[in-house]
DNA sequence: GTTGACTCTGACACGGTGTCAGCGTCGACC
DNA sequence: GGTCGACGCTGACACCGTGTCAGAGTCAAC
């Protein structure tokens, strides 16, 4: 018989751990003295001792461990949990490797410029969206030929949305796409709304794609703009992904009169390289 | 101002991590409602937001979060930081692509074999210990020859530790070595003591050196080792190890009567492949 | 019998996040 | 101005594996 202090140096795991395995059920000792409640161990439990590590080592949880150790999941189970265990840490590579190549771009840019950016990009799942929209079509992709196509499209969707007693359910936002004739630039105007997608005469409901996106707030005009823009550009290159199409804008603070309190969220569409 | 639900919805967090991101200090909203404790934010703390959402997603924690947000970190500690994280990562990348093998190893067991092993092997740091040691030389590595040469030998060591003095502080183990000569196999039988290595004229004092080991646990007489061994040797091919030597054999339980009472722990040294 | 090493229980801590209960507040509609 | 539903508040508990601590009891060797 083993004092668990023995065991425990035995078994290279610390006595706090051997009582708790005991206080779970997962490696009770072979006695216990009734009078004083000291934990006795037999060699042998070496034998299950060390299956509870090794299979703990897999990553698996204690409650997992003791269900398997006692018999109480069949060959089907078994193999579901280490398929599911697999499926876990094959996702979690992923996310660690994806971590591992941030930080070392982080580490990069201090070691280059001296400091870390202040404006920082995110990665996001974008759900799709259910939005009401006005399109025109502007000469390039520049801010000085979007501002003025874009602009007045507001005021004009907000008319008529209130005209056909609409009252918009989100924020307004913009997004463009290549026009159909390879000339110029589609610009969307629109505002996220509620419910049914009832369409009315002359305003169009469109239901946005879900997309992964890198994005970022701008602060200020959006004809400073491409300087987020740059930065979106930047960290995709570093992080190994592709652009997916051109920018969403959502206007998540807008004055008309002070353009520098605006507050914008760019969403860049990506995909992996 | 937004409300926190509307913040929580914008930055894509849940509005109870923005309670907590105020309770810990790294992102208290813009305003406090005195009488209601409403928590109101600024569409311009959506950039602090995703400062936070980056920094966190490297892995990092809240507070070290916080202290580099509210720059109470200069350049150096931050590349300090990061270069721990690195160095984190990098260790948690190795940690769990050898999980995710042995995960698959098992799941191989199972699709050949319908069943996992009763018998688990266990990747430990052996540290050093200091032995008293008698030697002597077998034929081979192999249970007839070494069982009549190693089992006369303890009886003898026990008794000059004895004439000596000397109280043993440990298991009894056994480990090989190959003959100088390379005739034959050289068989040390020793028992761990504690304190001073004061060589004693009859008795060698060895430290026997720390190794990292794939161990398991062998339940009988010593002459049915080589399954044990097996086990071992193929855990240690599927495990992507190479063996750095002979078992050293640990002697967890002996009955000299009743041999299949016996425990014993091999511990086979391995190395990287 | 003394003493020092060991063991016992019960508790708290870490960290990021979910969830719940019980209660207060806001705003829209009637 | 009342009602109701959605939303916000606080505080607590839970997860999981492990370390650590306090205060008391036990064992074994001298």
């Amino acid at each position: 018989m083993l004092t668990i202090g023995d065991f425990a140096s035995l078994g290279r795991v610390s006595v706090r751990m051997l009582r708790h395995y005991d206080s779970i059920g997962l490696l009770p000792p072979a006695a216990v003295d009734p009078h004083s409640g000291y934990r006795y161990y037999t060699a042998a439990q070496l034998g299950r001792l060390n299956r509870v590590i090794a299979l703990k080592d897999l990553g698996l949880t204690l409650v997992q461990v003791r269900a398997i150790l006692d018999d109480a999941v069949d060959l089907v189970e078994l193999r579901g949990m280490l398929r599911l265990r697999r499926a876990q840490l094959a996702t979690q590579l992923a996310a660690d490797t994806a971590r591992l190549s941030s930080v070392e771009a982080r580490l990069r840019m201090i070691e280059t410029e001296g400091r870390m950016t202040s404006q920082d990009v995110v990665l996001k799942q974008v759900p799709s969206i259910r939005v009401a929209e006005l399109s025109a079509v502007a000469r390039s992709y520049d801010a000085a030929d979007i501002g003025p196509v874009l602009t007045p499209l507001y005021p004009e969707l907000f008319r008529r949305l209130e005209a056909a007693g609409i009252t918009p359910g989100g924020p307004a936002l913009a997004w463009y796409d290549q026009a159909a004739d390879g000339e110029g630039v589609v610009v969307h105007a629109g505002v996220g709304i509620e419910g049914d997608p009832e369409t009315v005469r002359d305003i169009a409901m469109v239901e946005l794609p879900a997309i992964t996106a890198a994005t970022t707030i701008h602060h200020g005009p959006m004809d400073t703009a491409d300087r987020s823009l740059q930065v979106l550009a930047r960290w995709i290159e570093e992080h190994d992904w592709r652009t997916d199409g051109y920018a969403r804008e959502l206007y998540v603070e807008y004055w008309p009169e002070e353009a520098d309190k605006g507050v914008t969220e760019l969403q860049l569409p990506v995909r992996r390289a």
